[in-house]
DNA sequence: AAATAATTAATCGTGCACGATTGATTAAAG
DNA sequence: CTTTAATCAATCGTGCACGATTAATTATTT
């Protein structure tokens, strides 16, 4: 009964986190018109150009509801575009327009000011990363767990 | 240059956990038609009932924007009574309702049997707990100083 | 007392997240 | 080859977040 509590306080300040770091990144971003969500898949093209939604999806763990008009969006925007795969017309491939491509360095120099403006040493938080990273896998094999056997002790026996 | 990938590296592994760990709590609460931050809303009731949405808000970092739809589905729901303060008529005073009162218990009975049934040994995250805390704190007084003084370096002096 | 400032909730518009479903296309089974 | 199953993107509906503004009320100043 003392570990909800601390789930709950746990979970509030991960979400209280993720909340702020989101703003902090959304001002740096502000000047260049673009989201953090947005910003995630540049950051993802830029590492891997064309790839499907499908692949940008598993790398950022959102799925097409999401994706569908969050590409659509940084396509009108003019970052990159989106094409049916000639190959197999399910796919869609997403590329980087020259936009995209020459913004990585303005848009990491953006970000990096903004560190410094703040003054925030971010490498103070090298362990904070390993056991968020760590607390993020235990919860995706946690709930993925329960998507595979659908519910209850009889799995399998139906 | 090297703290940009460090920076993006944590912001997006503390998304990541925020959207698990909503989506784990969704599963617990889902019997009762129950959001995340609706009860985050009923938590703060528990703990100090008849409070204004102002009270609220600064104890979830919300503001009216976020925080009067998201009331006002809860007393739909019939959880708590919304109305407007006699003595400060531009207050609006929440309190629980029973049903409200009376969930507390079976609430919190659901998301323990949720820890244990994905055997979430939450406890050993009690140094991640620190840490995020920490994180969020300075992630808060970094945001919050630039809110005060406008922009540049040149404040107060126009 | 009247004018001004501060506080508070509500409103508006945009952009995620996400459960659920649908339709198109491809792969696999019979 | 045809039927069936699997894959993939899109669509739909709901509920946050949040920047920006507005309107009502209260507090403060003059």
């Amino acid at each position: 009964m003392e570990d909800i509590k601390l789930a709950n306080q746990l979970c509030f300040s991960v979400y209280n986190t993720s909340r702020l770091f989101t703003k902090f990144y959304q001002k740096a971003l502000s000047e260049f018109n673009l989201t953090y969500p947005q910003y995630l898949v540049l950051l993802a093209l830029w590492e891997e150009d064309h790839q499907t939604l499908h692949q940008i999806g598993r790398r950022l763990h959102l799925e097409s509801n999401t994706l569908t008009p969050l590409l659509r969006r940084i396509e009108q925007a003019g970052w990159i575009i989106r094409e049916k795969s000639p190959q197999d017309k399910r796919q869609l491939g997403i590329r980087l327009k020259d936009k995209g491509r020459d913004a990585q360095e303005p848009i990491q120099q953006a970000i990096a000011e903004c560190l410094g403006h703040e003054h925030l040493d971010i490498s103070e938080y090298r362990e904070a990363h390993e056991t968020i990273v760590k607390l993020e896998e235990t919860l995706r094999a946690a709930l993925a767990e329960d998507t595979d056997k659908p519910k209850g002790k009889f799995n399998g026996l139906m």
